[in-house]
DNA sequence: TATCTGTGCTCGAACCTACAG
DNA sequence: ACTGTAGGTTCGAGCACAGAT
């Protein structure tokens, strides 16, 4: 070994990295003793066993995971597809996932689907299980319910957010009881009715949030006004809250997400509708910026944290044990975060 | 639970992966001319390649990763750490750099670390290089600069947002260029000075964000108020907004990012002090929604896409070609957005 | 002669079992 | 109770060479 520091700067290019043999060589003793020191085995004498160590620590010695791979059978490495990371929501399930793979010895394979096309899904699916992972995250792939999807070879699947037709384990911000306490939030105040702003129609977690909405109205025997489907983004809040800013009859909206209750916050606000003493709005997600709108904004706060948490647990569970699939639903649940954006409604004037 | 569709419906639980040994049984064929196939060679004829690609078909063959890694010496995975995937700038970032890898065939382990200590660096670092990767981009690691810090094994790595003692390679968005435009812009309106609402001491592009802020006015030949530190979120902009909204002095402030100017905004509003005529407001970053605050924020978009685009590329680069590591930091330009939170200061009262 | 295709082998790096000092 | 040796395992890549057409 004619050395070269391959370590911070300099990376002298083409030594191949140490092997076991290596560090056997240098310390004095055979490879299979440096496998046990490896791996951790009791049976070696303490005082070669900080010889190997000694010697891995001089080579920079680390196993090479392809070959540890290929002998286990074992990655270590869980798959996660994706879509936009840049929707606060999925971000912050992704970092929770990382969270608790890293906890449990795991790495994330991520890929970052483009567009929510059946295609782009398997495509980004295969990718990762023709890569090398254990098992597999799909974060709110609405896809998944086409009859037509499948995911190849035997790779355990979780679901976060957007299983409707729970053909696979699955985890969920419990969609429905968030969107009922904001309506009933909105009408216990005393609003005569809430009105909805949607989020996309081809999203479950829309879907669930604008059912309930619904059932919530029935429910307290309000009228039931028209449903506005927008994206997920404060454009569309904005450009959809204009129309309702131009109701008198609107005193109350639950936006599907707070970047819509955003840009129907500004909205209003170009209306002269005054927040909250006109107009009441709340939203969904507490994104961390949602206390610091004008004005603060009461919504529903998603437990993403433990969302990712349970992804990798149900994850690493299927993996460790196959078969142990327990089939139901992990449901998490949100809480209402009240602030300034909702109020009694203005004094009848008739 | 003894069985059940795992996935599409079969896959059999322990059934191992299926080798090119079964496909080559399966396909009246040698492994070796499966594993011709596999490798797209010229010398296999029309009607046993395809015998060989439905057997393939048939039993879900796919490759296995770990012996292909294992013997090719290369996994095709860039490893990617970074710091708060929640923070815009580092999804945007991270969204793009998938793109850019998946292009090339190439996906991505990545480590959210948690706390910016070294340790958890080093740590991160290390998760990787002991996993399976190609080559490495750390996004926006402040710790680098830090003497001690070291990247073991000879893996290619790329610095996006972050290196300032080039020790990498590196790709920046320029952020002297963006502050310096926020600042003139300001000036140009015909403020006598711009305030600066900081970023946290310890990020890089912060830093380099006053220190830009910091020349302009001087250049300008403006007085240079004190500069205030906050770190990027909302709730600091608001905390600090408060004391600049006290000051009758403060006509122009620049916000080191756009939550930053969120947080000010509402402190502003709280103080009757309107915006832009009583006050102008500049951010950083142009977030989606920064077009939705009130009023529509002016501010510097950040080129994430080709950021990521070009971290990708040089760390291909230097994987494909080692030693051709062209040292020269890649720079991307920003742009400012000017929109209604920026205008002429109020007419002087004395 | 040239183009397929099969056989049989080695290599990569680590793990594991078994057995012997 | 340690440690070494020896051999077989994982799966695919890729070589040499022999038959077949």
């Amino acid at each position: 070994m004619q050395q070269g520091p391959t370590a911070d700067g300099t990376a002298r290019g083409r030594t191949r990295p140490p092997s076991q043999a290596d560090v056997a060589a240098l310390a004095g003793v055979s490879s299979q003793t440096v496998s046990r020191v490896a791996n951790n085995r009791s049976n070696v004498e303490p005082e070669t066993r900080e010889r190997v160590l000694s010697a891995m620590r001089v080579l920079g010695y680390q196993r090479n995971s392809a070959a540890r791979a290929l002998t286990l059978g074992r990655f270590h490495v869980l798959g996660v597809v994706t879509f936009d990371v840049t929707a606060q929501g999925n971000a912050r399930t992704l970092a929770a996932i990382s969270r608790a793979a890293q906890r449990a010895g795991y790495s994330l394979n991520v890929v970052c689907v483009e567009d929510q096309t059946e295609r782009a899904v398997q495509q980004a699916v295969r990718q990762l299980t023709d890569q090398a992972v254990d098992g597999l995250v799909v974060i709110e792939a609405q896809i998944l319910d086409r009859p037509g999807f499948s995911v190849t070879s035997g790779v355990p699947v979780v679901v976060a957010d957007g299983d409707p037709e729970r053909r696979f384990p699955s985890v969920d911000t419990d969609q429905a009881a968030g969107a009922t306490a904001a309506t009933r939030h909105l009408l216990g105040l005393g609003h005569r009715t809430v009105w909805h702003l949607g989020g996309p129609q081809d999203s479950y977690a829309a879907r669930r949030r604008a059912a309930a909405w619904h059932a919530a109205l029935k429910a307290a025997g309000a009228p039931v006004p028209p449903l506005r489907y927008g994206d997920w983004t404060a454009e569309d809040g904005y450009r959809i809250g204009r129309e309702l800013a131009a109701r008198p009859d609107v005193t109350a909206v639950f936006a599907a997400n707070d970047h819509l209750a955003l840009g129907l916050l500004r909205a209003l606000h170009e209306a002269g509708r005054r927040v909250p003493e006109d107009v009441s709005v709340a939203g969904f997600d507490d994104l961390p910026e949602a206390a610091y709108y004008l004005p603060p904004l009461t919504t529903v706060r998603q437990d993403f944290e433990e969302v990712g948490r349970q992804c990798v647990a149900r994850l690493l569970a299927q993996i460790e044990a196959p078969g142990t699939a327990g089939d139901a639903p992990v449901v998490v649940a949100p809480e209402l975060v009240v602030r300034a954006s909702t109020a009694p409604p203005p004094a009848p004037r008739g």
